[in-house]
DNA sequence: CTGAAAGCGCTTACAG
DNA sequence: CTGAAAGCGCTTACAG
């Protein structure tokens, strides 16, 4: 590793190595000269100070923890990508961790952040979460703790949240407008604040246009589409109702996939047997058979915000009086084919 | 945070500090008794020690940095879950960073890492790097570093790559055995490891079918598709030559994914003027329009074999004699009409 | 404006 | 088998 320590500097510049220190990170009373001598000399053998070091003495770390339920589900990774940009440009390193869905996964996990001194926590919560109460804990102990995407009705805190029940709203209203009266629901856990919000928006469209809402057609992927098992399980009761419905509005990026897939399969046209729309930020809707109208949330945004709300509430002096709770608009993108127009 | 210190231990239990931290990590000559009592409060009261003390007295941070190019590339975040799988596993934190192409981007999140002291590096290259002797410098020093996907020639050290000329030789092949003849080949930096065995790949199969190479045929783009622009002239190029191509071969997710989306922009049929077949490992190839024809590389399997090898060298107490160099094998996989069969 | 000293929470060579 | 002490590289209250 770099090697060169204030010791080093301090004696080849005939100084304290306080001094050093001090010069290093301007503020103090220093004179201009001996912090330009200092800063020179600091830049030209490239120092680099000792984190563990500084995190020891500061209690500081500058870094911030991740929780996602899944780095490769393209959501979150975007989501992480916009994260990593902010903690780029603010200088905080982003650790970044996995729950897979499990509750178990997501406690070690979060207890391994916070042993590791993170500044600031970011959080989607797994659908059985029962880490809230270690985060509250966290929180009061004065590490800050920011929601995305997830969040928990048990614990008051800062977030950052997609429209999703606008969203499922608009989503769902396109349908209607189209002429689809059977409109089928597929969703994840319902204990996710997410499904709870989408499957709200899609009731309120139907109540709009006088479409009794129908318990039949709404049907749960507890494990969020991550087995297609599920997904196909859904698919199947839906087919087999008496009335079966002729279009699916899925709520997230693996169940819309799923769900394609598996009509493909059953060689069920789409859209003239059953249209579908629905939640998703994968990379290439527009090329998918047929091109897929969706509803795309700002997920490299979301990270952004998120970011840059914790690292505001890390550094600021004053304890935050309030939470703070933004919510980013989604996008209504009708793509041709994907539901018959009127 | 949590407040317990290894003094808390000692003072509830009446011993010394020296003692309690020893009993901690077993493999010393500590009484059963002494022991037992120390890791029954220890877990009793969930001790966490302060990881930036040790770092600071042990000079090592149980955690791994990871270079990437970009975390929401499908591939990359594949990679990045199987490195993480194997980080969590082996109890060392993954610190994640994207240079985003561009190599000043590329410097500064390599030395950010090493300046926190990571216990080893991951790393894909850029297409410029101009990281190649700080990377040297920190393995001379003794931070062990592993190359993985896109790899240097002027850096001998442990690599795990796919095996690209083997995948992409493949792929040809298939299109040759059914009966194109004019081939192009979309790909990207050609300073790029990847993008040079994958070439190779292709001409090989080239040859083998007495199919003459045609340097027209073969087309750069050198942000990898991060720019639709020049995926979009890589293809009017083609379109414009004299005897334009039957298929194109793409070397990359996000280049096959423009690929497609300017075909169909262009209503050039597929697979019924020009055939696509390509590099692929986003979620849904077999939805899209036409289902794809794609060699998958195992991203996944990358990064844990990566990171296991990482996590081997930094606990390995004698030096590494030989470097290793893992190549994992690519899977061709033949989806229906994605080119015409003969 | 600058320096000497204490201390952050650990680990480990040195005694006993 | 156990303890007292030094030291990892910083920062900062205390003097001057």
């Amino acid at each position: 590793m770099s090697a060169t320590k204030l010791k080093d500097i301090a004696s080849a510049l005939g100084l304290s190595y306080s001094t050093v220190s001090r010069a290093l990170k301007d503020n103090y009373r220093i004179s201009e000269e001996t912090r330009n001598r200092v800063k020179a000399y600091a830049d030209k053998i490239k120092y680099k100070p000792n984190l563990a070091a500084q995190s020891l003495r500061n209690n500081r770390t500058r870094s911030i923890g991740v929780l996602v339920s899944n780095i490769s589900n393209s959501f979150f990774s975007e989501v992480l990508d916009g994260i990593e940009s902010i903690g780029y440009e603010k200088n905080y390193q982003v650790m970044i961790t996995q729950s897979l869905e499990s509750p178990e996964n997501e406690l070690k996990q979060m207890e391994n952040l916070i042993s590791r001194s993170v500044d600031g926590l970011l959080v989607s919560l797994c659908s059985t979460s029962n880490s809230v109460e270690l985060l509250k804990e966290t929180h009061l102990s004065g590490t800050p703790v920011v929601f995305f995407d997830r969040i928990s009705a048990l614990f008051e805190t800062h977030k950052v949240v997609a429209d999703n029940c606008g969203g499922s709203y608009n989503l769902t209203k396109h349908l209607l407008e189209n002429g689809y009266k059977k409109i089928a629901h597929i969703t994840s856990s319902p204990e996710l604040s997410i499904a709870i919000e989408r499957l709200e928006g899609y009731k309120k469209a139907l109540a709009e246009y006088n479409v009794p809402f129908d318990e039949e057609l709404v049907k749960h992927c507890l494990h969020g589409g991550m087995l297609i098992e599920e997904t196909e399980k859904a698919v199947d009761e839906l087919l087999k109702l008496e009335k079966s419905p002729d279009a699916i509005m899925t709520a997230s990026d693996r169940i819309t996939i799923n769900t394609i897939t598996i009509l493909h399969n059953k060689n069920i046209a789409i859209p003239e047997k059953i249209a579908v729309a629905g939640f998703s930020n994968f990379s290439a809707p527009q090329i998918i058979a047929p091109p897929l109208t969706t509803i795309r949330q700002p997920a490299f945004e979301m990270g952004k915000m998120a970011a840059e709300l914790l690292i505001r509430l890390i550094e600021s002096k004053k304890p935050v009086d309030a939470f703070e709770k933004i919510i980013l608009e989604t996008e209504l993108v009708v793509r041709k084919s994907t539901i018959r127009k009127r």
